[in-house]
Order: C-alpha cells, then structure tokens, then sequence
DNA sequence: GTCTATAGATTGATAGAC
DNA sequence: GTCTATCAATCTATAGAC
C-alpha cells in the first residue's frame, strides 16, 4: 500500500480540480493540500508553474479518458447497442459522482479558449486525437472515411454538450437522449 | 445617439466577458473599466455582487440568445435546410469574432456546476427554455411529442459540443460538421 | 528534494464623501 | 446616483533554510 510519488499525486489532483471546478478558479494552493504535497514541489516538478501543470494534466487526462470511452466502446460487439451503452455508462459514472466528474478538459477548454493560447492548442490537440481514434472505430462499419470521420466528430460534440446539460440539470437525461439520437444517426449512415 | 443607461452598460459588458472569458476569470474591475461606469455602481445596482450580475447575465443573455437562434431557424422554410442554414451561420459569427461569441453561457455553466447551486440553476432554467422552444419548432414537422423533444436536446447538446471543438481548433468545421449530422438525423425522424 | 515564509499583484466587497 | 479609497483575503510565483 504505496503511496504514488509526489509528482504524481499533484498531477491527479490537478486533474480531478479541473476537471470538476475549472482552470481560473482551481488554487495552486488547494492543488497541494489536497495532493499532500508540500506547495514548493509544484514548482519543483512543474517550472513554468500553473500553465505547465495544466498542460500536462490535458495531456495525461485527455488521452486517458480518450482510451476509457474506446475501451467502453469495445466491451460491446454490436455498434449500435455499444454506443447506447456507452452514453448510458457515462450517465452512471456522471450521477455516481454527484454530477462532477464528466468530460475532463472540456471546462478548461471553454475557459482558455480566447485567452491562452498555449492550454487552448492543448485542448486542441485532445480533441483531434479522440476524432481519429473515433473515425478508426466507425470505420469497420462505415466504409465511407469521410462518413465515419462525421460520425466521430459528432458522437463527441454530442457527448461534451450532453455533459453541460446533464451538470447543470443535476440529470442523467441529456446523456441518454444523446446516446439514443446518435445510435440512430449511425445506423442510418450504415444503411 | 445615446448612451444606454449604466445599469444596462455593466449587464451588457459581463454577459460579453462572462461568455468569452467565463465566470471565475472576469473581474468586477473590469467589467466596470469595460462598461465606463464607476466601480460602486454595480454594487449599487446589483447589491448582490458578482453572483447577483451572473445569475441576471445567464437569464437576461440565455433568453435573448434562445431568440436569435429560433428567428434563424424561423427564416428558412424548409426544416433541414433551415438546420444547416442556422448552424453555418454559427460558424460565420464564430469566425468573425476571432471565434470568442459562441454559447453565452456555457462557459459558466461549467464553471459552477459543482460550486455554486444559484448560477448552476440558472443555466439550467435557460437550458430548459431553450429546450421547449427547440421542441414546439420540430413538432410542427414531427407529430410525435417524444421524438420533437429528443431532436430538440439533440440539436441544442451538438451545438454546444461543436463549440467547444471549433473555439478549440480556431475552426468553423465542428459547427458545419454538426449542422450536417443534425439535419440527417431530423430527416431520418421526419420519415 | 522538502518545506516555510513571503513578496507582489489582484480579487470581491465595503465605507463614505460628494 | 456617482465616484474614490481601501480592507481583507486570495492568487501565482519566488527565495532560501534545511
């Protein structure tokens, strides 16, 4: 029963404040009571201070949660049932955790949009990479690339705006609606 | 050529900031800078500070932004092509303001979700007013009540998801990406 | 590498003159 | 109603002892 090593601890806990509260208003402080880190070890393992722990937490997250939802998307062998299930997976985790723990850049993103360049480019970078792991996926079933790049992209639009209604709803709703919608918009584009 | 009045000068500068730049990030200096008016006035005519501004802002901007997109649905005949239509024209206004004016409270819906249950509320109600517009516009061309509520949820969650995207990426794709999917999708219910 | 102390700027909010 | 001055708290970031 190890502890994770400084680093780490500081990392994840970034990850979890963003995620749930946002990048303006997630204190470096809190960052290191919370991860039980002493507060100069983030400056220690992070130099360029907020905006370098930030940058690696939308990295490290963004790719993780990217290859959490495919996992999800694998686990079923019919696409249509795999991605009801999927955003009904989602709709569980989300009310599990009180309505905090949804889409873990997408907050950050919105705020840093027109205002940091660096976080925004990031944030960017996630979204392309779930895209085209999302494409490769749609792809066995859509022989058509430009079809399933479409379908991609929207199961992940749909998803993120899913997430804002379903927080501010304190409701799983939004997600299975969503969930249902895009099951029927790609078995249409399988016809 | 007047002036409006200060009270409505500092609603209007939040609900700009708020949108671009989000909750946590926007001072109340600024905002009275932005608006020229004194910085006492806003606690003058909002005795409950910044959280008193918000909750007006997300109510008074939601209302007006749910308005603008339904006249843009109203000035096409046509359902699937008045979809496209709005969603292009989204794209257009996004670019043109260096893609900052997307949803006007999206942002802070996020930001709060989990820390401040007033502004959470408020974006909710907003969500849900846009909610019931979306649907009695598509129940004119689907009869069935459940199936217009379901494409109402769906084209209002994938509008905000492909925001997110094109702010991101600098890029009106998601926005025009997103507009195509959605009129497949209202066709495929309209059958 | 760990940890404390603190600088320097900025925040939301209040008081009070006019 | 307008405007200035200021408080107390909080923020990111840095310096330096151990």
């Amino acid at each position: 029963m190890t502890l994770p090593d400084t680093r780490t601890r500081i990392q994840d806990t970034a990850a979890t404040l963003f995620r749930r509260n946002g990048y303006a208003s997630t204190g470096l402080k809190r960052i290191a009571a919370e991860s039980s880190a002493p507060f100069g070890s983030i400056y220690h393992f992070f130099p360029g201070g907020k905006q370098q722990l930030a940058e690696e937490t939308i990295r490290t997250a963004g790719r993780e949660y990217g290859r959490l939802v495919l996992a999800l998307l694998e686990s079923v062998p019919d696409p249509l049932e795999s991605i009801e299930h999927a955003f009904a997976t989602a709709a569980e985790n989300l009310a599990a955790t009180d309505y905090a723990d949804a889409c873990p850049i997408a907050t950050v993103a919105l705020e840093v949009a027109s205002t940091n360049d660096p976080l925004r480019l990031a944030t960017a970078r996630v979204f392309d990479e779930w895209v085209q792991a999302g494409t490769d996926w749609f792809g066995r079933w859509v022989p058509d690339a430009e079809s399933a790049r479409s379908l991609a992209y929207t199961m992940i639009m749909v998803l993120e705006g899913a997430f804002i209604l379903a927080r501010a709803a304190r409701a799983p709703d939004p997600l299975l609606v969503a969930g249902h919608s895009m099951s029927q918009l790609a078995r249409a584009a399988m016809d």
